[in-house]
DNA sequence: ACAACCTACAACTAATTGGTTGTAGGTTGT
DNA sequence: ACAACCTACAACCAATTAGTTGTAGGTTGT
């Protein structure tokens, strides 16, 4: 299972980028309570309108969110599982913490068991 | 406590950026399995000590890993309650989906009480 | 003392990003 | 039909980023 690997790498580069800038953090919270238009959300924010639509392309290329269109509206909503996967990526980068505390305990509890050589 | 906001979203804009690199992600596993020196992981990968040392630097001013000086080696450690804090912002994102499910079901078990026109 | 080693940072380049304005195409209501 | 509206995207600009090489200072071992 190498080669989707790279693939991933490429969706969490893309997520957390996504998730680096307020903006698109704020645009994230209001589409995950409930749907929004791509007007809606630009009246929020101090920029243009094409500065708003520029955000919801890159969450929506990240995955985070999705489009649907609705007449001349195209509304916007948010993936809870793409936020959940990307929760699990940091849960895994905690268990790695949790190994080397595992790995510290096993060196105090049976100092060197098998090999006998510095 | 409005005005400490300011700086909690800086610091999210630090951290999602610092995690948004795939030689960081792998600095940080590493880091977070055990103290590395910045030229033991420098060595890992395909670039100049300059370009691993400045990944390090991103990550240490985002507060996500930590360096400790020895002798003329500094090592560097992963932050845990950092990755954890990053997961805490997901989970609050999670609930505001939440809130979305809470506000539909409202909807559906008691079809307007206090206001009756559309 | 001195050579080897580890780190930090400055200066530079190419690519990307976050913003702008302008243009064009589809939808809606009168 | 047509004006108002919503969206998408191109072209451009300033700022930032990820990489490079080079320089300099502190540490270690002989």
């Amino acid at each position: 299972m190498t080669g989707t690997e790279d693939q991933n790498e490429d969706r969490a580069d893309a997520m957390f980028h996504a998730l680096a800038d307020r903006t698109r953090r704020d645009i994230l919270r209001r589409v995950l309570a409930g749907e929004h238009s791509v007007t809606t959300l630009a009246a929020k924010y101090d920029m243009s309108f094409a500065a708003v639509q520029k955000h919801v392309a890159v969450l929506e290329r990240a995955g985070l969110i999705s489009k649907r269109r609705a007449g001349r509206e195209a509304l916007a909503s948010g993936d809870v599982e793409a936020i959940r996967s990307v929760g699990s990526m940091l849960t895994e980068l905690e268990s790695l913490w949790r190994g080397r505390i595992a790995r510290i305990d096993e060196l105090i509890a049976q100092p060197r068991p098998t090999e006998r050589n510095q």
